[in-house]
DNA sequence: CTGAAAGCGCTTACAG
DNA sequence: CTGAAAGCGCTTACAG
């Protein structure tokens, strides 16, 4: 009833007390119930039906000291309550449940030092491996000693390219692009972009467009929101746009508050937009906020297009397209990955470049003609 | 390099590595790394460099399989996915994770084969305790089970009457009553209700009206979806409005498209609702499927409040009321008991039920003066 | 304050 | 096919 004097709670009985009621010695009970090794038909079923009068549960910590091998798998996100995120751990929990392996999640709010907290942890807990969306894409070497002490990991939404490890991201040039081209191939000439592209060295919106200009789609060390501007830019030229400074907010910051005065500001200017396309979830967050507060209409004087880490519904009930990540498959794919390193696979790293739907609704058809505002010539004033 | 013949694969230094670097016994070495028990300054220093320079890991399997604690809570959820269940672990995550645990979760779909697999992976993996939404308010013999193998449990969203265990739900009748009146308040008489409402024993309407009536707000054993039923009941109760059974779709599956059906049906009827009441997040997204469909304003030919176990954006952006749980606070709280129960707490257990905020959008308003749809008297088709 | 010894519950070679 | 023994990496009484 009470618990030992060693202080640990539950008991239960133990492979010893089952060996013991099976007139066997541990190890052949441990041969039965842990599936590996021989067992005599007689002696196995005696084995068997003592575990079940015992009611014996395998000690799955006693197990995964001796095999080095605990049958779970981390993840580091940076918000496991973001859609995304939530998704994305679901399909790693679908893939990897069925083969008696267990999902431990943290987050790591994109700060490096509860990143590395995190990663500790897991690795305290000997996890088989990581799957991880590292919010420093330069400092890892938390992530290289996990690596050295031989735990696999698997980069997810961008890849440190100074790691030698799978990664999975979805192609960020291609789909901001694709999104760009659609509100081109709408007849959108004036398209404003909001977005964090956080680059150092390039303070200067010349200098960032010089610089996201030459990037390739594959590029990793890249983070999103920079690729995404990539594809913006890319569409433009596509369509023989040159970028316009006034169009483009670069917030430096991944907040929607500044993103909804951003948008508000580009929208009440001399010259408004007749389309957005928001790179980041907090981005389009604050872009529809913005648009609500104007009272301005999707489709009508806007169209938007929101590159989405949040849910698609949002965006689907407001009548605005957006670009969305396959979420589950991602994670899906990643614990695939990731099982099979475990599992000792020595093949060279794979960087996987998954495929953004559009989900388009109303808001790419062109922009309602605006109501004259100042009809009469020399008005001056409202 | 190759690792060992024991099949473990990660190495790293051991407490017996570094305790021989030091100089000390690794019962010492533990003392001061583990930070129980005395050690002089100086070993203590001693110790404490050699685990810097060998890069020790304290290996946390070897120590639950002594101290039979693990660090480790588990939460059984129906979908990790789902943004009610993604922001409870959240809340978890956060209660916990500063005190040095790991959250494994994993999902159960609402089905108790799965929920029981999910139990006993937890139990096997050694969890200090399990935060789980039961799918099943009857069959919790898993759970009985695990409590008497003293791994204590906090049940959220809903309760199992049977089981001895703290609970963490919000106020489902008391939250569907005010979201009636809500709409009773702003002039509506004829109030729609779509929900899942599973009831054994009594099929007909009549029937179910009958034994929700006589339900209080904190009653357990009873899933949500029947509460706010009779939250439903009472806030037309409160109005002096008999429930109307045409108006009342109880669709027994947790189902969109079901949701979405009785919807269009409701509304394409011969009297249509001025306004609905959705009583689960599927239940919600079937209606705002259906009102779009139908192309119906909100506000406007309807008025809608929706309980959401869904994401409230979808709401706000659609212009709709809804009723929304705050799941990050019950992560936290489950937590919290959960690790004072961990702790040895041996309070009678408590039952706590949270109130649920209506986040008033613009639907409440009552209907605009519908289209006069056969202003020819006689016109008898259109 | 410190160390030798036992042991958590299991798996792994290794003899028989 | 089976068992005795060793050991995974740590913590826990218990003597000193």
């Amino acid at each position: 009833m009470k618990p030992g004097k060693t202080g640990r709670a539950r008991s239960g009985a133990s492979l010893i007390d089952v060996a013991k009621a099976a007139g066997v010695s541990t190890a052949t009970a441990g041969r039965v119930l842990g599936g590996y090794g021989y067992a005599s038909e007689p002696a196995a079923e005696r084995v068997r039906s003592a575990a079940r009068a015992l009611g014996y549960r395998p000690n799955r910590l006693a197990r995964g000291l001796i095999t080095g091998r605990t049958q779970t798998i981390g993840v580091v996100a940076s918000d496991i309550a973001s859609p995304f995120y939530a998704a994305v751990i679901r399909g790693v929990a679908d893939a990897v449940q069925n083969r008696g392996f267990g999902v431990l999640v943290t987050n790591s709010d994109e700060r490096l030092a509860l990143e590395q907290q995190a990663v500790r942890l897991l690795l305290e807990k000997q996890v088989d491996g990581i799957i991880i969306a590292p919010c420093d894409l330069q400092s890892s070497e938390h992530l290289t000693e996990a690596l050295e002490s031989g735990c696999p990991i698997v980069q997810i939404d961008r890849a440190a390219p100074n790691l030698q490890t799978d990664s999975i991201a979805v192609d960020n040039v291609g789909a901001a692009r694709a999104c760009v081209r659609c509100l081109t191939d709408a007849g959108h000439r004036r398209i404003g972009f909001v977005g964090e592209v956080l680059l150092d060295g390039a303070v200067d919106l010349d200098g960032a467009i010089r610089r996201c200009a030459g990037l390739r789609p594959d590029e990793r060390g890249v983070v999103p929101s920079v690729l995404r501007f990539t594809g913006y830019l890319a569409g433009c030229h596509d369509a023989g746009i040159a970028p316009d400074p006034n169009l483009i907010r670069r917030l430096g910051v991944y907040s929607a508050a500044a993103a909804r005065a951003a948008v508000l500001d580009l929208m009440t200017g001399p010259r408004p937009p007749t389309a957005l396309f928001t790179a980041d979830g907090a981005m389009s967050t604050g872009a529809l906020e913005a648009i609500g507060a104007l009272g301005v209409d999707v489709p009508g004087d806007l169209s938007l297009i929101c590159f989405d880490d949040l849910d698609w519904m949002q965006f689907y009930a407001r009548g605005v397209s957006a670009a969305s990540q396959p979420a589950r498959e991602i994670g899906a794919l990643a614990a695939d990955l990731l099982l099979r390193r475990i599992e000792g696979d020595r093949d060279p790293v794979r960087h996987i470049v998954l495929p953004v739907a559009i989900v388009a609704r109303r808001s790419v058809a062109p922009p309602r003609r605006a109501r004259p505002r100042a009809t009469k010539i020399g008005a001056g004033h409202d």
